[in-house]
DNA sequence: ATGACTAATAGCATTAGA
């Protein structure tokens, strides 16, 4: 089984080089984030006619979350657990953001996440980051509970090491690299949670976000903010991560690639 | 210290991203 998660920046936009990845990578299961796109946007039949099956979570403009399986491998999709950590967003009187997406595949846990980017910092927009992922804790701690196999995998929107960017004086002032982002993120694997490229890959250097300005794609100045977090079931089954680098050089791309892990059977 | 790019929605720019 290969788990997959893409940050796309735009599900309009990105469809035809996602339904190209989709294609040419074939993931068993595929966690979008920024899909940008309200739940009656989501164009749900392009992805059938790939043969993957999809449950999303849709916002109008900004965040937005989605799992597609393929049906050839998962015939009967993924069925939804939950939707939305029950935190509203930062602004007064804002209601929840659509950034968590809870789903069963055959048996698994999968956890979409788009966790708060947390810009300026500091500021209410960190508050909310820091809070929210209080509340990913809790609620990671609770399918730890069930002792279900698990994947919580997403846009963490944190770089856990220097190794993880690719100049970290470049980042030190950003909310992505802030010691208490990174704690809160350490708190995670602490709780036994295995960070699955970090596990393969100790040296660091494999990004998965080139923002589009100032070249940083062209001069390789990027940084790893998207992760896959294992529960000890499916960390010991763990083969492989990769980082589908090349697609962020296409024409049109997001700025994020995709990040998969392959689990043994 | 700032801007650079890109997407979405709504304007005749603004917000948000990271």
């Amino acid at each position: 089984m290969k788990i997959a998660t893409f940050n796309i920046n735009g599900i309009k936009a990105r469809l035809p080089r996602l339904k190209e990845w989709l294609e040419e990578t074939r993931p068993t299961v595929a966690c979008l984030q920024e899909i940008k796109s309200q739940d009656e946007g989501f164009p749900a039949a392009e992805f059938e006619s790939l043969g993957y099956h999809a449950i999303w979570h849709g916002q109008k403009s900004f965040n937005g979350v989605a799992v597609l399986t393929d049906t050839k491998v998962i015939p009967d999709g993924a069925t939804e657990v939950q939707r939305g950590l029950g935190i509203n967003g930062p602004k007064d009187g804002e209601g929840e953001q659509s950034r968590y997406l809870e789903v069963d595949v055959a048996g698994n846990r999968i956890v979409c996440i788009y966790l708060p980017n947390g810009n300026p910092h500091p500021g209410p927009k960190f508050d909310y980051k820091l809070a929210w992922m209080e509340k990913l804790r809790d609620r990671m701690a609770a399918i730890w509970a069930e002792e279900v196999p698990a994947a919580v995998l997403g846009d963490y929107n944190v770089i856990p090491e220097d190794n993880d960017v690719w100049a970290v004086k470049g980042m030190a002032a950003d909310a992505l690299m802030q010691p208490e982002s990174r704690a809160a993120y350490a708190k995670l694997l602490g709780d036994g949670w295995t960070d699955a490229v970090r596990t393969l890959n100790p040296r660091g250097g494999m990004w998965t976000y080139w923002d589009y300005q100032a070249g940083a794609w062209q001069r390789d100045h990027g940084f790893r903010i998207d992760h896959i977090l294992l529960s000890p079931e499916l960390a010991d089954r763990l083969e492989a991560v990769g980082v589908d680098k090349e697609h962020r050089g296409r024409e049109k791309a997001s700025d994020h690639a995709p990040v998969w892990a392959v689990l043994r059977n």
